[in-house]
DNA sequence: TGAGAAGTAGAACGATCGTTCTATCTCTTT
DNA sequence: AAAGAGATAGAACGATCGTTCTACTTCTCA
């Protein structure tokens, strides 16, 4: 094999792709932007693209992942912090209104691909759908941890929660939205004593 | 003028128009759904299609706007229903959560159509802004009259609930959604007692 | 009765969509 | 030295995008 790869094996011209598609499609929409303008933002010809990614929807896909793994790794420094239980839950929480001021201002990019995508057995709807999925065990497991009451519950509510602040702080502005989301997340997470 | 008129005033073939738009802009997305495919579905042509629209997107802001008709409708009809202030608030949060089991499966057409509009000066997303700003002061006045303490915040909260509902509903189920939601609704407007 | 708006029919515009192709060049690995 | 994978360059595919156009018909109201 040839070609400048990075420390990670995967090769430049991919990741140049991947994070050019990355800022696209979150800021402007994934069907508003066309293979041209990812490649040429990539700096990259037509022939790479699709030596990397069969199709379009291999790249939102991957996309997705990248999104997917941003905050697994944020969960992941949290945990490595070495708080305790209930102060990790709260460390959580303010992370990801944190999230929601500062890097996603354009909405969920889970929520906004889903509006593109229909057919709920369609890749990126799984994608979608496994993030979701992974994100509630996560905050179910977080709370358990915590010793909060219903936990389940009380993770489907966060989820709900993490939903509203993204939609919200996009569409009303997150100043409008702060004080709601806080003051309903630390109450659902038992917090408020 | 002439052509077949209903009794709204509105010509036949701009409601046709609007409902195939309307039904195909929701269910597959707005981007994904070209102009053929809305002359086809509603048997017109081309040159109708743009007598009646100037472009497509004053068709998107008028398919935002029967979306937005519908649901000051369901309040209208709600109010008229000659319930008391308590009475009605709940009401309202029963009729939310109908809405979004039985006609709004596929999200929340303003928060699905804000996805694919990324510029806030846009006629769409202006439009997605004034429904929620009338949204969030009628559920205020509701709570207001229902002597709910501290309204404003509880109809801000309101509206965050309803865009998770329908966020949720579309990709969880809902099933898994509801009982959360009529939880949290109930409770943030004050009904629980 | 005649003006005029709304409808139908269908060709055509340039632009862009996602995708495929051939050909050449540059590396790294064996 | 040879092989082969990756990147580059650029033309080209058919399909669809939103939009404009001419020409003809139909109906209503002044």
């Amino acid at each position: 094999m040839a070609a400048r790869t990075t420390s990670t094996g995967a090769s430049a011209a991919r990741e140049r792709l991947l994070q050019s598609a990355s800022e696209l499609f979150y800021r402007e929409g994934i069907h508003a932007v066309g293979v041209d303008r990812i490649i040429a933002e990539a700096g990259v010809t037509r022939a790479t693209f699709y030596r990397h990614f069969p199709s379009k929807e291999d790249l939102v896909e991957a996309y997705l992942g990248v999104e997917d793994a941003n905050i697994r790794g944020a969960f992941d420094a949290a945990e490595a912090s070495g708080a305790e239980p209930r102060q990790l839950v709260g460390l959580v929480i303010e992370g990801l209104a944190d999230d929601v001021a500062r890097n996603h201002t354009r909405g969920c990019p889970f929520i906004n691909a889903a509006a593109e995508y229909p057919d709920p057995d369609s890749g990126v709807r799984r994608a979608v759908g496994e993030h979701r999925e992974w994100f509630r065990s996560e905050l179910e497991t977080l709370l358990t941890a915590a010793e909060v009451e219903a936990p389940e519950q009380a993770a489907g509510q966060l989820v709900l929660l993490r939903d509203a602040a993204m939609v919200g702080g996009y569409l009303d502005g997150w100043e409008r939205v702060r004080p709601a989301f806080v003051a309903a997340a630390t109450r659902t997470a038992g917090l408020e004593a």
